[in-house]
DNA sequence: GATGAATGAGCATTCATTCAT
DNA sequence: AATGAATGAATGCTCATTCAT
């Protein structure tokens, strides 16, 4: 409510920071909310204050900590004539703002979290949406069909969406660029 | 393992089953051996009887019922010269052998239980392998560098085996044929 | 205690209308001081700010919302004569004045809390000193000894004490009139 | 399962005695299962091994340690030409088996726990029809109408069931031998 | 191999109560 | 008087695991 302290946060958001490292170590299913306000430094019960059901600290660390920027119209990174820049350029600037903690949450919590499920497919049709109009807008003489282009897309978007799940999991390092380079062939001059 | 009656499954194989449509369901963690019992209709100490510990309940499914075949060095799906359909024999002949539910676990359960996670890396290398393979042989010309050619093969390998989980996540449905048709004009004449 | 605003119960009031609602409905120890502020629609903290613990609320229930009237000489139910019309008179005018809500509470909670439980003792004996004095007025001729008009008293004050409850929890519906009826012929002519 | 050894009651028992005492001392809400447990000495995991939810309990006490014997058609205390002797027979045997703790039990949680409140009215269905039986066959004069006599036994059922209470809670000895004298004139000859 | 009682740590959650503002 | 964050003990219940039979 007033002034805070540099390096004191209040207790909720202690919570949910002690949550979300929690949540992204181990799963939420094996994070305890008694680990939880232990490691936030918080009595047990506050937790439950602030949050009445465990799974409203999953929730609140989805709805403030994730956030999805919509697909404009003209999206920035689109160069009429380079699509491999465009696609480069929107590699690197995701509309997902998301720690990389919140990150793994995403994807490990997808499947037994509706809340975190409907986040994540946001995310991907933003991401397929914005492909697709970003290709349109970089290859302006429309070269191939849509369904080609709209595969392109979506390619794209699985690859940004998957590849740090998948050099965490595996080990495979999947180059966005690489595979900007490869999308510009095949949809290309 | 001995005569089996028919249509009556063994005790352990029973509480295997019963543990793949629960991890399957809820995750491992939410899945209480008790439960698993239960729905195996055999007494809770038998479980622990076969897998002394939970987790290795888990271990044997990830054993006994996911086998990813090694890649040969002649795959039976490359065909000179006509790459986009041996990308697509390769899609539909996955060397993953694995219910739906046991590719479920294999995913949930990666990033938080080694073994799980060693499973998927192999697979992943294997099918790499199998991909970059087909493709040499396919393209006999070795058009395009090498750097190309295994970017094609980890996208196409990736996207293999993300394709279901996409779909359960998000809804998207990306078609291993499509992506085979872009990667084959990508690296193509 | 000052003015009241038309149509908003102050605080303290809506306290204890929620609490009353509550005891009843599931028992003083089901009822979280929680749950009754939000029923009463006031902070938690306000309730123990005017009772400062739980068991204050019980006690004001009881001392502000059951009045037992005290048993007068002659009371006015008595007709030399008329012993029946007596007793049902007793029994349509019961010195108890408490809402449903409250009667439930002075049952419920009477065998564990030593305030409910005197106040309904002090019910009982009002209500059979009353029944005992308005019997000896209504039957001039004292007919039949001493021990027998005071069973018929400590009869009729259990049978209106009890009919309520008794009703509520078995369905039996035991009507006042004919047992001052019964009672009549019992000391009758 | 086989012999069991004096003095040292099953786990299952134990637990039932100790709920038995404490429900019946301070009621079921107030009573944890961890002291129940801990009055039968038996670890507090036990107690939901037998009875998985703590309403179980409760139920399993009402089911297993209250009975109520059905009405016969011929009561043995009815004996023609003595009602009074007929209803003192009836009040000094009671058709509900249950120890005092027990009765406790059954009036303080009847209006809250459905299991309860049902065997209390089947108690008070019992008692009624049996002393409506028994007072036919004492006055087979059928001396006054139905009506009086089944306010007779409705009343005197209720005397019996309440008597204990009212003593408990009010401190007013209800002897039924009185209320037996009572209904025996006012029905009588 | 089969069984189910036993165990106690741990879980999510509730609770009455306190207190600074 | 009013407020809601804070507290930590306690609650009903679940858990993986052990073990005697």
């Amino acid at each position: 409510m007033g002034v805070r302290r540099t390096g004191a946060a209040d207790s909720r958001t202690r919570i949910l920071d002690a949550a979300e490292a929690l949540f992204a170590d181990r799963g939420y299913e094996a994070s305890s909310t008694a680990r939880i306000a232990g490691r936030a430094q918080v009595p047990k019960g506050l937790v439950f204050h602030y949050f009445p059901q465990k799974i409203d600290v999953l929730v609140a660390l989805v709805d403030e900590r994730t956030f999805v920027e919509d697909a404009p119209d003209e999206p920035a990174e689109a160069v009429p004539g380079d699509p491999a820049g465009t696609l480069s350029r929107l590699a690197g600037r995701l509309p997902l703002h998301a720690s990389p903690a919140m990150r793994r949450i995403l994807f490990r919590e997808a499947d037994t979290h509706r809340s975190v499920r409907d986040r994540l497919g946001h995310l991907n049709s933003v991401l397929f949406l914005r492909a697709r109009r970003a290709l349109e807008i970089a290859l302006p003489g429309a070269r191939g069909d849509q369904a080609r282009l709209e595969a392109a897309a979506a390619t794209f978007a699985a690859v940004l969406i998957y590849q740090e799940n998948l050099a965490g999991l595996t080990g495979q390092h999947l180059d966005p660029d690489a595979v900007a380079d490869l999308i510009t062939r095949a949809l290309g001059a």
